[in-house]
RNA sequence: GCGCUCGUAGCUCAGUUGGAUAGAGCAACGGUUUGCGGUGCCGUAGGUCAGGAGUUCGAAUCUCUUCGGGCGCGCCA
């Protein structure tokens, strides 16, 4: 609705301009400062200006009434305009329109070696929410896993449930590995090995054996904890089957001056794009360092023609940014199109208690069990109203509070009011949405002119990546709700219908913005 | 020490990318129903936007600096 309401003024005045929402409604739905801007070069006070342009305006039919008060220009939307604005938006499930931007979304793309904890769900629902936004906003978004089904992180799992298959299933003594994953979720896979492979697996030669075994189980775990949340990916990609391409990137980096031999080792030269050393990317026995599976896959994306990438790393990653994009670079490709973006951990607290999560200790908090306590849509809103990039702490006893203190409840609540309206309400719900609006109370109109801005919070939300836009959006949508029905008799007035349809608009643009948070609006709680 | 990042009400966080008097929730206190769902609504109280300097018509927002917190600083992944 705002950049319909911009370009509509933009054309009149032949400039760009600002246009804002004012935080006082007393100065109209919408507001360009825009004369402070021209007072320079026309040499004019900006309440001059601001004046004149106002006389100029009014007259288009959207509005109702555009004023200049202290150099700002005020507009008002007209009934007309705001009626053609729900209809539109009452009769479509569709958010947009035109096709944009081609995205690959990777995130989540944690090691198949573990299931997935409470800090990696929190870049799950960052990721899906984004990708949700994007795709009803018309960015064409493809969404991607990134599996490290390479390395040592692989043969430590193979070796963590060898290790727990002698000690806790055979009862054997054995000499403790110096590293190894600790946790119950070893002995369970310790305990499946042993039912279906017999006890003959746990032999040293059959530790790679466990290590493939182990990490499809483990895949398996993951999708299904991302699927109780409602994510789904479009791609899987596994690092091992990129590895072929390694000597064909190494190839392309040298010719472009990015790799050197010193020490036996071969080196990317980081530094030239603002890395504070040059990275190792072979070692001297030959083996590729973890870094070299960034580069092949990196270039395997970038291979793929994408407008744009966007990777969701956790924060403690951030070091690693220069070096992928230096990578980039030495390939050939712009590192401009790769945007990181990072999100904080998250710490938890259980009855006041500081929580670790550390993978290694396995005493981390699995997001299977945050999950069945809280379920997931208490989980998505969570995560989604907090800025990504700010580090969490919350005390999960709160969390599994079913009360008012839980905004998805609040939220669902006056979705589910709305509902109940309308089963109780002689007309059908044709009859309501054939009505126009006029004559509205000033409560009325500014409730139908929050609950048509959806487009515009979510095209704020996508633009900053910032999801707890919507969130709030939804809590004061659903609280500007609350307050109206508190003070308006609906039902069996000679508004009904009117207020009835006002109310529908409202429903619309919570279901679909809950919808995009993954969330399944409620028509009785 | 260096790099990234954050610092807004007692607590958890917003603040429309530089705009008009900085806002919510929780917690506290007070009020509210012979009405459509009281899981609600209305109100009170709570602030040196960490400190300082700068940029301009205008700064919580941009720049510099000081202080404080988190994370990173492997030839681990």
């Amino acid at each position: 609705m705002k950049n319909i309401v911009k370009s509509i003024i933009e054309k009149e005045l032949n400039r760009s301009i600002v246009l804002e929402r004012p935080k006082d409604k007393r100065f109209g739905h919408f507001a360009t400062p825009v004369a402070f801007s021209m007072a320079k070069e026309l040499r004019k006070s900006p309440m001059v200006i601001a004046e004149e342009l106002s006389q100029e305006l009014s007259n288009l039919p959207q509005f109702s009434k555009v004023e200049a008060v202290k150099g700002y220009i005020n507009f008002y939307l007209s009934d007309d305009f705001l009626n053609s604005e729900a209809d539109k938006f009452v009769n479509s499930d569709e958010v947009v329109s035109e096709k944009r931007e081609k995205i690959l979304l990777e995130f989540v793309s944690a090691n198949p070696t573990g299931p997935l904890h409470i800090g990696h769900a929190r870049g799950a629902v960052y990721g899906d929410t984004l990708l949700r936004v994007g795709r009803a906003l018309g960015y064409q978004i493809d969404s991607e896993y990134y599996i490290n089904d390479a390395g040592r992180q692989i043969e430590l799992l193979g070796l963590s449930i060898y290790y727990a298959g002698v000690t806790n299933i055979l009862n054997r003594e054995m000499e403790e590995p110096e590293e190894y994953y600790r946790g119950d979720y070893i002995v369970d896979l310790a305990r499946e090995a042993y039912r279906e492979f017999g006890e003959d697996i746990f032999t040293k030669e059959d530790i790679s054996k466990l290590s493939d075994w182990g990490k499809d189980k483990m895949m398996e775990e993951i999708k299904s904890n991302l699927s109780s949340i409602g994510i789904e990916f479009d791609n899987f990609v596994s690092e091992k089957s990129l590895y072929s391409n390694w000597e064909t990137a190494l190839e392309r980096i040298r010719e472009r001056g990015g790799a050197y031999e010193k020490d036996g080792k071969i080196w990317l030269k980081s530094t030239q794009f603002g890395d504070e050393k040059d990275r190792v990317v072979v070692r001297d026995n030959g083996m590729p360092t973890y870094l070299a599976g960034d580069i092949i896959y990196h270039m395997d994306k970038f291979e793929r023609g994408y407008d744009r990438y966007i990777n969701i790393w956790g924060a403690d990653h951030h070091g690693y940014i220069k070096r992928v994009q230096s990578a980039i670079e030495f390939l050939g490709f712009d590192s401009k199109k790769l945007e990181i973006l990072l999100t904080q951990m998250v710490a938890l607290l259980k009855d006041g208690e500081p929580y670790k999560m550390s993978k290694r200790a396995g005493n981390f908090i699995l997001m299977r069990d945050v999950v069945d306590e809280v379920g997931s849509d208490a989980l998505r809103f969570i995560f989604a109203s907090k800025r990504p990039d700010i580090s969490l702490e919350f005390d999960i006893s709160d969390l599994s509070k079913q009360d008012s203190s839980n905004p998805i409840y609040y939220i669902n609540y006056a979705h589910a009011r709305i509902h109940s309206l309308f089963r109780k309400s002689q007309y059908s719900k044709d009859e309501i949405l054939a009505v126009q609006f006029s004559n509205l109370g000033e409560r009325e109109k500014d409730l139908l002119f929050n609950s048509l801005r959806l487009l515009d919070i979510l095209e704020e939300t996508f633009n900053s990546r910032e999801t707890q836009k919507l969130t709030d959006y939804l809590y004061s949508l659903a609280s500007d709700f609350h307050s109206f029905y508190n003070t308006t008799p609906i039902i069996e007035t000679p508004n009904e219908k009117l207020l009835l349809k006002l109310s529908w608009v409202v429903a619309s643009s919570i279901r679909k913005g809950l919808k995009l948070l993954g969330i399944e609006a409620k028509e009785r709680m």
